[in-house]
DNA sequence: ATGGACAATGTTTTT
DNA sequence: CATTGTCCAT
């Protein structure tokens, strides 16, 4: 047997054998999707004699990139040279540095992340006299990466209200301030990218006749720019290989949409389809508890994932008094377990919703002595201190990028306000320069600042100024990036700036340190590289296994891990779900995925938990249990503590306690069906629909109900709630 | 130009 | 409650 059909089930089997053409890999959680896109790869490459050059695999994360880079060196030996493998955006940030010749910005663009985003919408919005209580910078962006997200330009954007048309407007202003930056956004690297391929047929053709194979992961989190990007790509060959699971959609918020699935198979009539059905993680219990919670998602292709890992332990239930009894809860538990099982820290992880849950449990892991990691919440990258030594280093390699040399200015305080520089930048640009090329001017020959137009301090602070960035810059493109980085710190005498002697200020400087550790990395001369790799990674990727401790992280961040024993806690209405997808059907369901990813993580044990009373704000609060906990048959659960009845349910005139309590009375009820074709139904969720079939099993009663724009949904009578009506 | 006092606000965040 | 941003006085 070739090795990379080694261990690998019929299905798998298939997928990596397939032939040519558009294939969807519909795969299942743990049913070993990143070893069936490895071996494929492999087995092109290896098998059918395929040049990695005309192979193209991309990825949301550097983490799965790089994964399957390891992968592969494993089972070729090596890493195959010319294989394109990478994110989505760092393949189009290279393909857009190529082609910058038919593109409007120059190829040392930089790449400004969310937190710049925003900064520049202040200047776009201060530009046109705009209110910025009225016009939130961070809603502008959000709306603004829809549009891009959709392709939608300034110049077709949908103007239905006077707010749309200001918005249009911040929109077509900030694209000018970008390209004036020499700057494109994460969104614009798609965007861009898929209307080069769009508007240069040449081009599209000289790419899709060169990427023979083209696969992608977490196919359900494109939007539809990337969907476009992947179509063109193909448009030759159709070569398509896409593996992804729409129950694991949860990305939809960021402009994810899963209906590409769905897309794919109208555009592609003739995809193959593959589904991954066994499940390599998790035991049957918790794969229960999973079904039973996605089922009730509509619209879903129903999958049968099975497990041969056997029954395993009953996941269990633990309702506490409030908040703090609930961490505690886990504390105690993860204790004992380690105890009992003897398992090591690193083998539990906690999964929460929103980062503030995570708090409490950091509190209640002090007090217990658990070592833990937290993941995500502060971000690497996202650290001031960190921020400014790269907003140096982009100074340096981009002067024209007045974001970062406005951030270098103002840190540390250096005598050059706001009016300073205003005066600085009216010169500028009567110069027909932007202010940091000015400046660079200034640093060579300090008489190109007019002696009249400033007051002594402020000139003497800018002659200072412009004489260090101008050696700066002159070490740019022949000195690694470390030695520019130590010699700005030193020159700007950085760390007397941020370390106070506070234990805080020891932090800060301790990421600088390892700011300059990457830096490192990258011996050669020219930023170029570091910058890149800087910009398009992110803390997720930073993310070490290993460590000898309990992770703490949000279910979004638990995608793609797994875990021995894993707790979801917070499950209680207003937090999951999420207070804020109350009024929208479709991020309910993403909630409701939500939870389905985080159960999918555990591999032998899973707890979830809830509280009665959540303090937050400073009070005390009752709070209802999650709407979900309702979707698992109560015989799957083991429940430390009996759940109260709550009276949301009772108050329908509907309780699953006392469902399951007559259940038990009498195990087989009597047989009859409440449910007959033809009845109109109201469903809790789905309004209403009309009864197609119904049958019994188990005791239960198995609907079919059609639901006007649902279309046809399989329901279990004694979950559903179903009222008839007459 | 800078720091201190008050008000506003409160999801998730692969790149 | 705790963090973040804005305004104002120095």
């Amino acid at each position: 047997m070739k090795p990379f059909l080694a261990h690998m089930n019929p299905q798998q089997q298939q997928a990596i054998l397939a032939n040519g053409g558009p294939i969807l890999v519909v795969a299942g959680p743990g049913s070993g999707k990143t070893r069936v896109l490895t071996s494929r790869i492999a087995y092109l490459i290896a098998e059918l004699g395929v040049h990695p050059y005309h192979i193209m695999a991309v990825t949301f994360t550097n983490k799965a990139a790089r994964e399957m880079e390891s992968r592969l060196i494993n089972m070729l030996g090596k890493l195959p040279p010319g294989l394109t493998l990478g994110t989505f955006h760092a393949t189009c940030a290279r393909l857009l540095r190529r082609e910058s010749d038919n593109l409007p910005f120059k190829s040392d663009f930089v790449i400004y992340d969310q937190e710049d985003q925003i900064e520049l919408l202040k200047l776009a919005i201060g530009d046109l006299n705009l209110d910025p209580k009225r016009y939130k910078p961070t809603w502008a962006q959000h709306a603004i990466s829809n549009a891009k997200n959709a392709l939608i330009l300034p110049d077709n954007y949908p103007v239905e209200t006077y707010r749309d048309e200001a918005l249009r407007r911040i929109y077509q202003r900030y694209q000018e301030l970008l390209l004036i930056n020499n700057a494109l956004d994460f969104d614009d690297l798609i965007l861009w990218t898929v209307f080069l391929l769009e508007n240069n047929p040449e081009i599209r053709q000289r790419y899709a006749s060169r990427f023979e194979h083209i696969l992608v992961d977490e196919f359900q989190d494109t939007n539809v720019a990337q969907y476009l990007l992947l179509r063109y790509l193909a448009s030759h060959h159709r070569n398509l290989f896409a593996v992804g699971d729409a129950d694991q959609a949860i990305y939809r918020w960021r402009g994810a949409d899963y209906r590409n699935v769905l897309r794919f198979q109208e555009d592609f009539p003739d995809a193959q389809i593959i589904p991954l059905e066994e499940n390599y993680r998790s035991t049957q219990a918790i794969l229960d508890v999973a079904m039973a919670v996605i089922s009730h998602s509509p619209g879903r292709i129903p999958k049968n994932l099975f497990t041969q890992k056997g029954q395993g332990h009953k996941v269990t239930f633990f309702e506490a008094y409030n908040n703090h009894r609930e961490v505690e809860y886990i504390a105690d538990t993860i204790l004992s377990l380690k105890r009992e099982l003897g398992l090591q820290w690193g083998d539990f992880a906690v999964m929460y919703r929103t980062n503030a849950q995570s708090r409490l449990l950091e509190e209640a892991f002090l007090r217990a002595a658990i070592p833990y990691k937290l993941v995500g919440a502060q971000r690497f990258y996202g650290r001031r201190e960190v921020k400014d030594m790269i907003a140096y280093l982009r100074l340096v390699r981009n002067p024209d990028d007045e974001l970062s040399l406005t951030r270098v200015i103002a840190t540390p305080p250096r005598g050059i306000g706001e009016k300073t520089f205003l005066a600085l930048r009216t010169l500028a640009l009567q110069k027909d320069l932007s202010p940091g090329a000015y400046l660079l001017e200034i640093g060579k020959n300090p008489n190109a600042l007019p002696a009249e137009a400033f007051p002594e301090r402020g000139r003497a602070s800018l002659l200072t100024f412009s004489a260090m960035l101008h050696q700066w810059v002159s070490m740019g493109s022949s000195f690694p990036p470390l030695a520019i980085m130590d010699r700005i710190l030193e020159d700007i005498g950085y760390r007397s700036y941020i370390d106070d002697g506070s234990e805080e200020g020891q932090d800060r400087w301790e990421n600088v340190m390892e700011l300059r550790r990457l830096a490192a990395e990258f011996p050669e001369p020219g930023l170029d590289a570091f910058l890149e790799q800087v910009a398009l990674v992110s803390d997720q990727d930073t993310l070490e296994g290993g460590a000898n401790a309990v992770t703490l992280l949000t279910l979004h961040a638990a995608k793609g891990l797994e875990f021995p024993v894993v707790f979801i806690s917070g499950l209680n209405d207003g937090l999951l779900p999420h207070s804020r997808s109350f009024d929208d059907p479709e991020a309910m369901w993403e909630e409701c995925r939500l939870l389905y990813v985080g159960i999918t993580r555990a591999k032998e044990r899973l707890f979830l938990t809830c509280s009665q009373n959540r303090s937050a704000y400073g009070y005390e609060e009752p709070i209802p249990p999650s709407r979900f906990l309702d979707y698992i048959p109560y015989h799957l659960l083991d429940e430390v503590q009996p759940r109260r009845i709550s009276s949301r349910h009772s108050s329908k005139g509907y309780n699953l306690l006392e469902e399951v309590a007559r259940k038990r009375e009498s195990p087989n009820p009597p047989a009859e069906r409440r449910y007959q074709a033809g009845m109109r139904v109201q469903h809790p969720i789905w309004g209403e629909g009309m009864v197609l079939n119904s049958v019994l099993q188990d005791g239960d009663e198995i609907v079919d109900v059609y639901f006007a724009g649902l279309g046809l949904k399989r329901l279990l009578a004694s979950m559903a709630h179903l009222e008839i009506k007459v």
